[in-house]
DNA sequence: GCCGTTTTCGGCCCGACTGTTTTCAGTCG
């Protein structure tokens, strides 16, 4: 096995399941069959990117890699299909002649010659290092030349023992923070999911503004972009004494700590661990600063570049020509300055948007109110906490056309899922109800689990009765990709097969998505006329921006839905649209734009 | 290592804050 790929598959299910299929020794089984993910190719770049850096390569060969990295990472198909088609990688952005080579080389040896080479003269611990905050390639390759520190264990020792204090460039509070930070990482803080963000984003909002001389505020960042975790929160502030509002932004009772505190911007640490960035500009620059504080990184170098052609220039503060400033008062006038439309933050990734804006063909996103219903939430009658009326009146107040109650069939014993019997009674419930209702429609629907041979859990005669079947996978999570991907395409053989729910079953920050090869899943929805979700649960976000812009570009339509269990998760939808924006798509892409009517027919098969 | 309506060579985004520096390097976003 591929030395590089050992640290991946150790702890994985693909390394068992190798075992269990053919009973030979692993390093056989496994050499054979690897599949080599885009996650993998990024991973390995990175890494190499991480030690160049470390060796104090040229940073532009640097950032070659890392762009590479990314590019790969966000490729929505798999980069070794690619290869293997014979297609030309030199295409993908950031990839040349060499790189493209290297590719080739992961995906055919599952390793690459110049990590190992670069790994016998730079220690790979050495990496781990730059995790820590405060300390870059420079001061890593410092630690190494001059204490022998190879990894994070000697790194503690190292500061334990008073060593890094004495070093040129370092000091007695660089070593106490490497201590500290070696001790939070222990607490293993991962990112924040974006519905947790919000809860801690609103107060600290409202805070903000009601500081005296404060104009603005408005959360930037990666949470502004709508991603589904954020790393830390980026909040810009306008308003004309950067240093009052600074000053009394870390005064937050929800702040532990202050990392920093200067004129314009300010780092402190929540009680959470999370991290908020503030920047204060005045009001005139609150565009540019909006623009660069939301990022991402990406989509901000690629104006900034854009501008530099033009002889322009682009910082926090305003685009300048010379001494010249021509914009800044918003981003709409930044945009325009390069005959630009307004690119929505979810965009904004550098993943074609600007391109497609300058040709007039940016997508015109979906937004909240486009949705009519919600096609997939839990009553009482399995393992929801509302019962149906009050799930329905729920909906009723959200003004949807309709929604569809989709409670889990038995198989999933834990939600006291509804067998045959217990679903026609679910069934008559409805049609009862609805016969009163006015302005609302009542589908019945079921979330039928998907049996380990691909069947569904509820018998033929007992789904054809009911208007949406969702159905999803809740066992074998560790099958093999061909295995699963195989079951779920037997599960749409069923005539009564309507939509794939969370179809890669991840948990952010608990539990992978299992592996499927989910091109095949989706070119089989289009053959047999099936849908795919976005579930909008925050746990859930599955699809993915990725996979859900994937589906577009194959022509096929997704649901947006909620998996609410009680009446308030109705309003997870904002969640499952900000990743369906993620991915490109408008209201004609999304079954639940359409009147009951329409929707009806796209579910017919 | 990539890339090109000015370039196949010579560029490659830009500024704030900290700590250790006495004029700035390193790191970060």
């Amino acid at each position: 096995m591929g030395r590089a790929l050992r640290g991946i598959l150790e702890d994985g299910d693909r390394l068992t399941l190798g075992l269990r299929a053919s009973g030979e020794s692993a390093e056989i089984e496994v050499r054979g069959s690897m599949p080599v993910y885009n996650s993998d190719v990024a991973s390995i770049f990175e890494r190499v990117a991480d030690l160049l850096e470390i060796e104090g390569a040229n940073p532009y060969r640097v950032r070659a890699y890392r762009n590479a990295a990314r590019t790969i990472a966000a490729l929505p198909g798999n980069i070794a299909d690619m290869v293997e088609a014979g297609k030309d990688l030199t295409e993908l952005d950031g990839i040349g002649d060499d790189l493209a080579g290297k590719i080739e080389e992961i995906v055919a040896t599952g390793d690459l010659a110049l990590f190992e080479e670069i790994e016998r003269r730079v220690p790979p611990g050495l990496a781990q290092m730059l995790d820590i905050p405060g300390l870059g390639p420079k001061r890593v390759r410092a630690l190494y030349d001059e204490l022998g520190v190879t990894d994070l264990e000697e790194l503690e020792e190292a500061a334990k023992q008073g060593k890094i204090e004495d070093l040129e460039g370092f000091g007695v509070k660089t070593q106490q923070k490497i201590l500290d930070d070696l001790e939070e990482a222990r607490g293993k803080e991962q990112r924040t999911r974006l519905d947790t963000a919000e809860e801690l984003v609103a107060p600290l909002v409202d805070y903000l503004r009601g500081i005296e001389g404060v104009q603005r505020v408005e959360a930037a960042g990666s949470y502004r972009r709508r991603q589904e975790t954020v790393g830390d929160l980026d909040i810009l502030a306008t308003g004309e004494d950067g240093r009052q509002i600074i000053d009394r932004f870390v005064e937050y009772e929800d702040v532990d700590e202050v990392v920093s505190e200067g004129e314009t911007r300010s780092t402190v640490l929540l009680r959470t661990g999370l991290q908020v960035d503030l920047r204060v500009v005045k009001e005139e620059s609150y565009g540019a600063a909006l623009l660069y504080f939301t990022g991402s990184k990406a989509h901000n170098i690629h104006l900034r570049n854009m501008a530099l052609d033009q002889d322009m220039k682009i910082n926090e503060y305003g685009v300048f020509r010379g001494e010249e400033r021509v914009a800044g008062e918003t981003e709409e006038g930044i945009y325009g300055l390069f005959d630009l439309p307004y690119i929505e933050p979810e965009l904004r990734e550098d993943r074609g948007e600007i391109e497609a804006a300058m040709e007039g063909k940016l997508p015109q996103l979906i937004t909240l109110e486009d949705l009519r219903g919600d096609l997939q939430m839990h009553t009482t009658a399995s393992d929801g906490h509302n019962t149906l009326e009050e799930m329905v009146a729920a909906a009723q107040e959200r003004g949807y056309d309709y929604i569809a109650i989709t409670d889990h069939s038995p198989r999933v014993a834990v939600a006291r899922g509804l067998d045959a019997e217990h679903l026609a009674t679910q069934i008559d419930q409805i049609d009862a109800l609805n016969e009163k209702l006015d302005g609302i429609r009542v589908l019945k629907g079921i979330e039928v689990d998907i049996l380990e041979d691909g069947s569904l859990d509820l018998p033929d005669d007992a789904l054809s009765r009911l208007d949406v079947v969702i159905a999803s996978v809740h066992s074998g999570f560790g099958y093999s990709r061909d295995k699963q991907t195989e079951r779920i395409l037997r599960a749409m053989d069923n005539p009564n097969f309507h939509i794939l729910a969370h179809p890669t079953g991840r948990l952010i920050n608990e539990r992978d998505p299992y592996e499927v090869d989910l091109e095949k899943v989706m070119r089989g929805a289009l053959d047999r006329g099936c849908y795919l979700e976005v579930n909008a649960y925050p746990d859930r976000l599955d699809l993915d921006d990725v996979h859900a812009r994937m589906a577009k570009e194959m022509g096929l339509k997704l649901s947006i839905s909620t998996d609410a269990h009680r009446v308030s998760e109705l309003a997870y939808m904002r969640f499952g649209v900000g990743q369906a924006r993620r991915g490109w798509l408008e209201p004609d892409d999304v079954l639940n734009t359409r009147s009951w009517r329409d929707l009806h027919k796209l579910l017919k098969r």
